[in-house]
DNA sequence: ATTATCTATAGATCTATAGATAATGC
DNA sequence: ATTATCTATAGATCTATAGATAATGC
């Protein structure tokens, strides 16, 4: 745990707060154990930010926020054909999975946490997705009618796509500690699924 | 909190643990609140089990096994076409999941500690699926070469699966909190992708 | 002066065990 | 006698804060 000088402790506590609670979770993951990984006295951490509650939720909410716009982030891919759009916005969101692999474990299991923030966070993300599923929602209705897709939900395609890609992070470090795969073995079926995934899904949707 | 005075303290000791570690994880339980759960004093949780890592084994291995080797049972669905035994065999695991939604997330999530144990649990369940395996995969090349499916690893197939599965019900809880949807609406979402998840498998098959 | 950092410590857990007592099986 | 259960407690954390000291910005 290196102490990084040029810049601020606050900073520095931040991210290895990050980095452990990812790790281990809010209950494994001491104030003791952060300060030891910045560099710094543990009475400090609670100079920053009060109590280890308040510094978990600043970072549960960034990693909650971050996951889920990135699920409907726009992608300006207007004038490719669809089937390109849709393998882009699932590849896309693959390897947002793949730079940040623990985030949807962390999200799933400190939920229960969070009792009242989430009141924020969720009308902050309702009314976004609300527009842009319906302008996703309309150029599929333009792709069922030129029958490039069957008759389906768009709500259900993104919710094939994001289960199908968390599914794979969440399930990665059981096939690899049980099967001991190499790293590149690791690579190798990451890459490969990144593939199958896209086919899951364009195949979900075709007539 | 109830003490089931039929059974045996050390019985239910094993219960009310396995409720809250699959609730609120290892770090988060304590043997005193698995006491409580249990109705007796907190010592008696230590002259069962030791300690409290004692316990959690037990119960996390249990759920392990029952986890993959569920993945790989058997079905008697000797005579059916190749589709409706893939469906039963998409909706039985789906079904398991329903049934026990939080196995995964514990597995995932504490799956760091194990580091020993896991070294038996690898052998036991490299060895079945081994020739389960083989015996899907020859009815596999049938249909294909048959034409009912495409040429396909059947090891994707099974991924496929799982993780359509396991990422519902990962997702499900951030869905419910943040949608604050009630339990009707929860288990007409859960039927809804029931059928969508055999969907998505069969369609990732076809030709 | 203000802000950052440290030392020291109170108070709250929590795990694990020792030793006492109650319940049970011969 | 043996097994199950309880009371009490030692020792290890861990969080949060008070109060001292060092560094920084006017």
């Amino acid at each position: 745990m290196d102490i990084k000088n040029d810049q601020s402790m606050e900073q520095t506590i931040l991210e290895v707060a990050e980095k452990l609670f990812l790790e281990k979770g809010f209950a494994s993951t001491s104030t003791t154990q952060i300060a030891k990984g910045a560099g710094c006295n543990q009475a400090l951490v609670h100079y920053y930010f009060r109590t280890k509650e308040n510094l978990f939720n600043t970072i549960f909410e960034q990693k909650f926020r971050y996951f889920f716009e990135h699920i409907f982030e726009i992608k300006n891919l207007e004038k490719l054909p669809f089937e390109q759009k849709v393998r882009h916005v699932v590849e896309s969101h693959f390897d947002f999975l793949r730079q940040n692999p623990k985030i949807p474990l962390l999200v799933s299991s400190q939920l229960s946490r969070l009792p009242e923030q989430i009141q924020e966070l969720r009308s902050k993300l309702q009314n976004v997705p609300q527009e842009l599923l319906a302008h996703m929602n309309a150029e599929l209705q333009h792709e069922i009618a030129a029958g490039h897709a069957r008759d389906i939900d768009m709500l259900d395609i993104i919710l094939t796509m994001v289960m199908q890609n968390v599914g794979l992070f969440i399930m990665l470090p059981m096939a690899s500690g049980l099967l001991q795969l190499s790293g590149e073995q690791l690579e190798e079926i990451i890459t490969h699924r990144r593939e199958e995934n896209v086919q899951v899904v364009l195949r979900y949707i075709k007539p």
